[in-house]
DNA sequence: CTGTTAGCGCATTCAA
DNA sequence: TTGAATGCGCTAACAG
């Protein structure tokens, strides 16, 4: 290896000059920086990343959290679409990425733990929100810097965080199907511990009241992103006596089950069942009919979180920050006029 | 930041001491070590990575290296699992994961010299394997250890590699569409610069030529993952004197976008024509119909992928390996009995 | 503008 | 079985 002892020996310079010109130091001159950076690239000299972070004491790393894999929901592609948006402006800022995948509560957090003890990275940015979640509690406790990706169970104020505005998505897109002419308007979502599911039907049931529409537990219903959860749901749903017209599904992932569902008991969409969603992945305009739901800006949502955490690890008193990204609906064939 | 130092004095040994217990030395007697373990613990000291590299000259971190992400194929959630399949066995090492998400090849590439250069890593793996490809090249002319997932373009008795047997599982799958009565299949397939598409299509080939089916070129289509690739690809195969009644398509994904297309179209599957597929994931089970595809183990590649680069970092002396993990046929809806 | 010195936190010689 | 000394590669005072 090549060290800033061998290119200060070769250039003729001490190694300290060295690192200033690594650094571009405005007072070096011109000319022994061209020396020494000739020097650099005839030995191919980089830079060792652990001495420099020892010194710095940062490591210009930020560490990503997905949520506990045991679950299936870890293929949604929501997730390589975050992780996208995070890496392109970690790249722009010249950070790394660590990722995590832990299996378990436990794994997670005991993986976060080294990660944040042995000065792994400067930050971290938690691709899931669960309620008195351990990892966040013990973040918050060490005050290490940090960014939620979605809505914190508690200390929303004190703690960074990016997400949508999912009541107000779900409200429109379920006033969408409200104007559309649909009265009896089901809901489907994914897990209830999870923040998502919950202001996306919060957002449903304001639609739903706003419309002087009665709402009915019958039509709420919470799945897992199983086969089998798809199934019951659009049986318990066909069971009744008035069967919804329109259908409030909390993700794209999920809709796909459910259109799936729906064609098995001869039941067509639109013609049928209106269905609406959200997320807007590459799925949702593949599938057939192609999805009407929310295009929430994964990317984006992925992007601001991690600026958002690279001005609080450069910046501890960089205050508390709330960034809700804009969502859009997307209008494509899953959704019928009812006359 | 509590050091090695602190605990020493704490405990009333010397740091190397303490560093010794961290190694659990066998020859630090037991009772310095339960005094030095509970000062650790009481202090809450925790090992310093940056520190600890530097002098092992080693990361026990490995960087995974996502394929170009400008093209949607990314969202493929063949990416999250075997990310899935990679953290587990990282984690059981205690290792930790690198990702790198570029956009362009260039970016790629440097982001790879950096973090090698840098010492970031011990090794890398490589989600992706094209013709050419520059960070191949690079690793290989650096004698770094790093492995492939999928099959080397060049020196693949000096790669490490983890792969399927992509050209035998072509084959007999589209044997099996062979032996369900069609003659008339085509293939559709991703892009023809990677070796998972092209071997998948040689062995749809051999089947066809083991058959004594005549092979036509007219059936044998790229497309990307986009949904005009697809329509397209469908489009062309319907536009033809003889249609197919069998179809092969390389992959789980872009079978979603062809079985909407042929729906538009009003053609049933399986009923008016049949489809297998490729990876198994999640999608293909609650596609309607189900898929009949090959489960290429998808968390078992990036796990053994894992595995044996981290014996290669640990002993650069091991040769390089190629290792191929079992697919199995999954049979579900998606075929039918051509009588 | 540049060199000298010191030290980041740890592991590992060499002594004892 | 333990301690003292040294150095990993780099940056940052402090001098000059």
């Amino acid at each position: 290896m090549v060290t800033i002892k061998d290119v200060a020996k070769i250039s003729g310079v001490s190694p300290s000059t060295v690192s200033r010109v690594i650094a571009d130091n405005p007072r070096i001159s011109e000319d022994t920086k061209k020396k020494v950076r000739k020097a650099m690239k005839d030995l191919g000299y980089h830079p060792n990343i652990n001495a420099r972070n020892l010194v710095a004491k940062s490591t210009k790393a930020i560490g990503v959290i997905m949520p506990s894999s045991t679950n299936v929901a870890l293929q949604n592609p929501f997730f390589p679409e975050i992780l996208r948006g995070i890496g392109s402006v970690l790249h722009d800022a010249e950070y790394s990425m660590y990722l995590s995948t832990g299996e378990t509560e436990k794994e997670i957090l005991s993986e976060v733990q080294r990660i944040v003890y042995g000065s792994y990275v400067d930050g971290v940015i938690l691709l899931y929100s669960r309620i008195n979640d351990k990892v966040t509690n013990f973040l918050r406790e060490q005050g290490f810097p940090f960014v939620i990706v979605g809505k914190p169970y508690d200390f929303d104020t004190e703690i960074n965080h990016v997400d949508n505005d999912n009541f107000r998505a779900g409200k429109e897109i379920t006033k969408h199907l409200i104007d559309m002419g649909h009265e009896k308007i089901a809901f489907i979502g994914g897990s209830r511990e999870l923040f998502v599911t919950r202001d996306r039907e919060s957002g449903y049931v304001a639609a739903l009241n706003e419309a002087g529409i009665e709402e009915c537990d019958a039509y709420r219903i919470h799945t897992e992103f199983l086969k089998s959860g798809g199934r019951e749901a659009v049986e318990h749903l066909m069971s009744l006596d008035t069967k919804p017209t329109g259908l409030v599904v909390s993700d794209d992932l999920i809709s796909l089950g459910i259109l799936s569902m729906l064609e098995s008991y001869g039941i067509r969409v639109p013609q049928d069942i209106s269905l609406v969603s959200f997320n807007n992945v590459y799925l949702s305009e593949i599938t057939k009919p192609a999805l009407t739901t929310v295009d929430i800006q994964i990317y984006e949502l992925g992007a601001q979180s991690a600026k958002v955490l690279i001005e609080k690890t450069k910046n501890k008193n960089e205050p508390a920050k709330r960034i809700i990204i804009p969502y859009q609906i997307v209008y494509r064939d899953s959704v019928n006029k009812l006359s």
